[in-house]
DNA sequence: CTTCAGCTGACATCCACCTGAAAACAGGAG
DNA sequence: CTCCTGTTTTCAGGTGGATGTCAGCTGAAG
C-alpha cells in the first residue's frame, strides 16, 4: 500500500518512514506543499498523513484539493498538540482522523490500519512461511497444526523485515534499521542473534545465510 | 460506549458527562456546531446527546448532517421545555428521542439504553469467554454455574474493550482511549491495574499478556 | 593449513509488567 | 453535615522475560 507522507520536519518524517516501511507500505515523502501537490497529481496514493503546519502554506490547502478533486483518499492529520483549531480545521475539511503530536508510531500504523480498512481497503489476511502461517496485522504466527507460537517483540521485527523483502536478500544492516529505526546505532553482533533466535523457534531452513550479504527467506 | 454531548451549557454538560461517564461510556464534549461536526468527522460515536439551541446555529443543522451523511448513529434531542417546536423539527429531521430540560439523569440513562439497543440489530446478546457469558448489552457477566459476578464500571469497560477486538492484539493506549474520553490523559499504569483486578476475578488465563505490544483475550 | 563470517550458549542488565496497599474520591445513609 | 463504603488512581517493590554483549565454536573459502 503506497502512503503519501507530507512533513516538513525532517526527524519525524524519517522515524515515521522507517516504521510504516517496516509494516509493509511504500512511503513518498513531500516536504512542502508543491511537491505534495505534484506527487497526488502523479500517483495513486492509498493514504495520506498530513501535517498541517508547513513552511509554505498551510497543509489544509493540501487536504482541500483532495477532497475537491473528490479523490477518496483517507487523510491523517498530525498536529501538534497545541493547535487544537487545526485540529478542528483538519476535520471539517474531511480528514479522515488526526494524530496529536508526539504520537506513539503503533499509535499511528493502527490508526493506519483503521481508517484504511473503513475506507474498504484489503486486509492482509496471511502469509504463508513454510509450515507457518503468518498474520501481521495481528502480531501472529502459527505452527502446522495451529498452535500458537510466540515471538518476542525484535524476534517479530526481524521476521517482518525478512518478509517484507520476500525473495530478495536483506543485508544486515537494513535488518539493523529497521530494529532500531530512530537513531540509537547499535555495535555488536545483535542481528545475528536473533537470526539465531528465529531459527530457533521456526526452524533452521526458515532463514538462508547468503554469506557476506545478508539473508534471505524461505519461499 | 462513545457518545458525544453537544451542549453549550456547561453546568448541565458536566453534570451529564459524569453521570453518563459513571455508567461506562466515554463522553466526548462540543460545545458548538463547528466542533461537534469536527467530531462528528473524525470518531466513530454510538450516540449523539444534541441540544438544539447552540451560540452558533441551530443544532439541527448537526442533526441534518448526520443523517445526510447517512450515518447510522442514533440521536437523543434535548431541549428546553417549552421549546415544542423545536422538539418536533428534531423529530422530522430524524432524531430518535428527545428528553425535555430539565430531565432526570436516571432518565436519560434509560433512553440511551433503549435507543441504542433499537438500533442494535447488530447488537451480540452473548459472548462466550473461556467458562464465562458475557452480555454486553445488559452489563452482565455470569460465571459457569450460571452465579453472576460484578464487575465496576472500569473493569467492564476493559473487558468490553478487549472483547470488541478480540483476537488480535490490544495495545495498552487503545483501552486507555476507551476508559477516558478525548482529552484526559493518564499518568500512572492505571490499564495494569485493571488488567489485573479482571484476572483476579475471572481467572488468570482470561487475559495474556503480549510483552511490549499489548494484551489480549483469551478465545 | 589459515582466515574470517557467521552461529550460539551463557550471562548481566534492564525494563515491562504485576500486584498489594495506601491515598484520593464519590455517593449514599443516617 | 459526617461517616461509611466501594471505586478509582497512584505508588513502590518485586519478578521474570527480553535484550544486548561477548567468547568460543563451526564451517566455508582460499
Amino acid at each position: 500500500m503506497r502512503i503519501l507522507l507530507v512533513e516538513d520536519d525532517a526527524t519525524l518524517a524519517d522515524a515515521v518512514r522507517t516504521h510504516v516501511t517496516r509494516h509493509n507500505h511504500a512511503v513518498d515523502l513531500a516536504e512542502d506543499k508543491e511537491s505534495a501537490l505534484a506527487c497526488l497529481a502523479g500517483v495513486d496514493y492509498a493514504l495520506v498523513l498530513l501535517d498541517l503546519r508547513l513552511p509554505d502554506g498551510s497543509g489544509l490547502d493540501i487536504l482541500k484539493h483532495i477532497r475537491l478533486k473528490k479523490q477518496m483518499i483517507p487523510v491523517i492529520v498530525l498536529t501538534a498538540h497545541d493547535q487544537v483549531s487545526d485540529r478542528i480545521a483538519g476535520l471539517n475539511a474531511g480528514a479522515d482522523d488526526y494524530l496529536v503530536k508526539p504520537f506513539d508510531l503503533d499509535e499511528l500504523e493502527a490508526r493506519i490500519h483503521a481508517v484504511s480498512r473503513r475506507y474498504g481497503a484489503s486486509q492482509t489476511p496471511m502469509v504463508e512461511l513454510a509450515s507457518f502461517k503468518v498474520y501481521p496485522s495481528e502480531h501472529r504466527i502459527e505452527g502446522k497444526t495451529g498452535e500458537r507460537l510466540s515471538l518476542s517483540a525484535r524476534e517479530w521485527a526481524v521476521l517482518e523485515c525478512l518478509l517484507a523483502r520476500r525473495n530478495s536478500i536483506v543485508s544486515k544492516s537494513q535488518i539493523e534499521e529497521a530494529l532500531y529505526a530512530f537513531g540509537a546505532e547499535i555495535e555488536s553482533n545483535t542481528v545475528e542473534v536473533y537470526v539465531s533466535r528465529l531459527r530457533r523457534k521456526l526452524g533452521k531452513e526458515i532463514v538462508e545465510t547468503v554469506r557476506g550479504i545478508g539473508y534471505r527467506v524461505a519461499e
